[in-house]
DNA sequence: AAAAATATTGACCAATCGGTCAGGTTCGTT
DNA sequence: AACGAACCTGACCGATTGGTCAATATTTTT
């Protein structure tokens, strides 16, 4: 109250979060952007209730109600990141094509798979904390998508199989396999480093981890002749 | 202060938590079941931070300050609850034999460990929640022991490798392989189940999982003869 | 330049939660 | 019965935190 108190009024007030004309600022895509990726880290980190607005604002370089301002509740935050990160989740699956050679498609799938370990850790870390505690805020938006597309690759996969070009194998146990071995090394970072001291970002670990992976599915365990 | 204002005080009040003698009530070793066993689910479904000690004492029938009365702090509780399922986690790995059959040790130990994710999915669950936000209040405790005997048992397995008895597979990553797969059907069982529909407790289910699972790491995804 | 829209913040609030405390009840022992 | 130890609870407290609001600053538009 320094001075004039007459009759200005800040904003309309009801909705003043998303921007009134229907595009978006130079300022507010470069704000939700660096939100989104402090986001990311520190949910990641912390899961969704351990995770702070002031924390994340922090990390983005800014006050907690100006990050309310471009996301009015942190559930919102939280759905926007995963969203923002669950095409990229899915891409690698939504890559297998079945006029390919069998065995090639599904070596390139899991070192697709493997290089977003790699490259999105921490995007990784996010979707296992939501996927462990039962995707209570997730709900239905992952699982809809995500049982489309599995059934479809699953159904690539058995036609594979059926046809002598891989060996017979559950197509949704397989898929399964894959993607618990390859994000294991992003979800599990920490103790993958307790034991071996490495982890996907040492160029060197990363090419022994494809190698060991790659073998041990497409070539088993057991020794190469009896 | 109904009446009676005189001499009487509850306690020592410096230390009313642990029994005074040495040895545990009925009570309390009941209580204590109790509480580790709510603590464990709670724990589980949210996370460290997102467990509440009123949720956990409500699950355990008593009272909150009663809780308080068993374990002091919400930490303590929460490595109470840990330790008292790491030697079951850690039971199969330590289970190798290093003169059984090769194939036989490892099938085995992927067969056992798949059967605690089984039988006790939450308990696999609260350990995922702790590593992959780096294991802050576990810390080196699980770290340091594990280190030790998975450098034995790879040395095993890679003794096994060298003598031409199984492929010759990093043995560290053929570790990390199976603990990603028999843990990702506890950890990512939502997941699971909003694909197939089933989970490890479908006794179809896990015989065809556990099936699926052995084939593909011990005969790999190729097919037998080309 | 002025008005309108957008961006930003300090101060504040209500709810939640970990933990304390004084006192009361039950249990085991003699 | 009685006495101390163990067990239990309602009430409370301080700190944290999600979210609001009025007011101000900055940018864009006319």
């Amino acid at each position: 109250m320094t001075r004039a108190t007459k009759t200005r009024k800040g904003r309309p007030k009801s909705e003043l979060g998303p921007p009134a004309n229907g595009n978006r600022t130079r300022i507010r895509a470069r704000n939700e952007d660096n939100i989104l990726d402090a986001a990311l880290e520190v949910f990641a980190d912390c899961g969704f209730k351990g995770a702070t607005i002031d924390q994340i604002a922090a990390r983005a370089g800014m006050s907690k109600p100006n990050l309310l301002y471009y996301f009015r509740r942190k559930r919102d935050l939280y759905l926007a990141v995963l969203e923002r990160t669950l095409d990229m989740w899915l891409e690698p699956l939504s890559a297998i094509r079945a006029d390919g050679d069998p065995a090639e498609e599904i070596r390139a799938y899991i070192n697709r798979k493997l290089a977003f370990s790699k490259l999105r850790p921490t995007a990784s870390r996010m979707f296992a904390n939501e996927i462990i505690q039962g995707a209570p805020l997730l709900g239905t938006v992952l699982q809809d998508g995500l049982r489309g597309i599995v059934d479809e690759k699953a159904a690539v996969i058995r036609g594979w199989a059926s046809a002598g070009k891989i060996a017979d194998v559950d197509p949704y146990h397989l898929i399964f396999v894959i993607w618990a071995v390859t994000q294991h090394y992003a979800d599990f970072a920490s103790q993958v480093e307790a034991v071996v001291g490495s982890g996907l970002s040492d160029r060197k670990f990363f090419r022994e981890t494809e190698a060991a992976i790659d073998h041990i599915l497409l070539r088993g365990i057991l020794p190469p002749e009896r």
